[in-house]
RNA sequence: GGUGCCAUCGUCUAGCCUGGUCCAGGACAUCGCCCUUUCACGGCGGUAACGCGGGUUCGAAUCCCGCUGGCACUACCA
């Protein structure tokens, strides 16, 4: 049984990075009939934020990424004994030491080292000393793993292949904190291991750690899962994507108007791609294809262009009852922009393929209305007042003598288009669809025509009529 | 500074493992044309990349080495 986990630090919002990397572990999951579980890692007490972890977890079912233990996620702060216990044994069989050197005296020899321009190391004052927690007062001491001296371990990551690393290189890694609580190093191994985690799936900026990890495993004598270190998302400026860049959380998204779809779809693609040339994926196609021998190693730009197009492209080909509904969702705070529902399903009937965000409605709806403009408008290219009046009042007067009441685009060009194309096109359509519209860009005269019905139309024209004679 | 990872159009990428079918394919963006009363949609087409240098080989985007560049890590943060 497959088992992978997404584990978040509730530090605030889920990122678009963060979600990435929770989507690959779903999908992983997912398509070998495994589980996908959420571990909230708040450990760092400075700087979590409460209201986060419902965030987080309001995001990944906003995007379908539903875990399995979506109701009995685990939460670090709560397991605290479990990983004291874990230190104990490490403690007791000499693979871990209490190391009572201050926060100052650390950050001092760093500095030091630093401008020596040696490499920052802890030195090791306390590795034999061999201190019992008696010997200590609670809150003066850390736990460190003892890092053995020499030697290399190699990782064999899923993505990357075999990685060796020296051993020597790194430091004896604090695994409690002074107050009490654990480094995500010991935190993150226990858990992994008591979730039975068996596919550890995360970013890679975790891979220069992981040596680190699997001595821990080695040290606690248990089965070591397998490791894919997915590559970073970056900004354009091929830096770590931040709120300097723009937006950067899942939500952030919603609020622009993005549908989940799309932006599931488009961050599966920012690191996997299929074999093909296929790009267009809901998430189920997401779950059949994916597989991590076909992750990119190499970082990828999160690029907010194609992410728009794809949307567009997720508007274009959905359902208008579907579209309906995720307006009226998306709008549930302003009720009003869409609360007139016939009015709203013709308009998405009309003009959705303008639509490449949510938001757009609101364009989209003030593209059909009409407000005031300058009657100069109205005279097409070289025409003159005159010409345009007499027109004008032409396709008045053709639309008049109509008997359809439900105006359709197909009938109406049929009534239309030759008058148009005895009189000259741009004489009759110009003035005709800015008396529609108002504005010097719009919906074709057809469009507005069979959207706004024979009233509301005959009153436009009468409208522009009047302010031509005026 | 040290260690590690990475390197194909502006961007996301296919191809790389199993060298020749690649004077490198697709998509987004961009440009042009068509459609068209305008704007958008749509259709068609164009510009645009194997980071550099050495090897190996009849032949390298593909294999090897070096360089350069980018990124990550090097915290009582995750």
């Amino acid at each position: 049984m497959i088992v992978t986990r997404f584990a978040p630090s509730p530090t605030g919002e889920l990122h678009v990075g963060g979600a990435r990397t929770a989507l690959f572990a779903f999908l992983f999951a997912r398509h070998n009939g495994g589980k996908f579980l959420l571990r909230i890692e708040d450990t760092d007490r400075e700087r979590y934020i409460p209201e986060s972890v419902g965030h987080i977890i309001a995001a990944l079912n906003w995007l379908g990424l539903v875990p399995d233990n979506n109701d009995k996620v685990v939460i670090q702060s709560e397991r605290l004994e479990i990983y004291k216990k874990a230190a104990n044994e490490l403690l007791n069989n000499g693979h871990a030491y209490i190391c009572v050197c201050s926060k100052e005296k650390l950050t001092a020899d760093r500095e030091r080292q630093i401008a020596e321009k040696k490499p920052p190391r802890y030195k090791g004052h306390c590795r034999e000393l061999n201190l019992k927690k008696n010997d200590v007062a609670d809150e003066e001491f850390v736990i460190r793993m003892k890092v053995p001296k020499g030697g290399s371990i190699a990782v064999n990551d899923l993505i990357h292949g075999e990685i060796i690393f020296d051993l020597s290189l790194f430091d004896d890694q604090i695994l409690i904190k002074s107050d009490g609580y654990p480094t995500y190093h010991l935190a993150s191994v226990v858990d992994d291991h008591e979730m039975s985690v068996t596919h550890v799936i995360r970013a890679e900026e975790w891979l220069p750690s992981t040596p680190k990890h699997m001595l821990l495993y080695k040290m606690f004598d248990w089965n070591i899962p397998a490791f894919a270190h997915l590559p970073m998302n970056l900004a354009p400026d091929r830096s770590k994507l931040s709120k300097r860049h723009g937006a950067t959380g899942v939500f952030e998204y919603k609020n622009l108007g993005y549908l989940p779809e799309a932006l599931i779809n488009f961050i599966a693609l920012l690191g996997w791609h299929p074999s093909d040339d296929r790009e267009i994926f809901s998430l189920s196609e997401l779950i059949k294809e994916f597989s991590l021998e076909r992750v990119q190693k190499s970082g990828a730009i999160f690029n907010i262009q194609k992410l728009d197009w794809l949307n567009g492209e997720y508007i274009k080909n959905m359902s208008t009852k579907d579209l309906y509904g995720a307006l009226i969702d998306f709008y549930k705070n302003k009720p009003e922009i869409i609360s007139d529902k016939n009015n709203a399903l013709k308009l998405l009937e009309v003009g959705r393929s303008r639509m490449q965000k949510l938001t757009d409605f609101q364009t989209l709806k003030d593209s059909f209305d009409i407000h005031e403009y300058d009657k100069n408008l109205l005279i097409w290219k070289e025409s003159s007042a005159e010409k345009t009046l007499t027109n004008l009042k032409l396709t008045q007067e053709l639309l008049r003598s109509l008997l359809i009441n439900e105006f359709s685009q197909k009938e109406l060009e049929a009534e239309i288009m030759p008058l148009a194309n005895t009189n000259g096109r741009g004489e009759i359509l110009w003035p005709l669809r800015v008396a529609l519209s108002g504005k010097n860009k719009s919906p074709g005269p057809f469009e507005i025509m069979s959207f706004i019905g024979k009233e509301e139309t005959l009153r436009r024209i009468e409208m522009a009529i009047q302010k031509l004679e005026s």
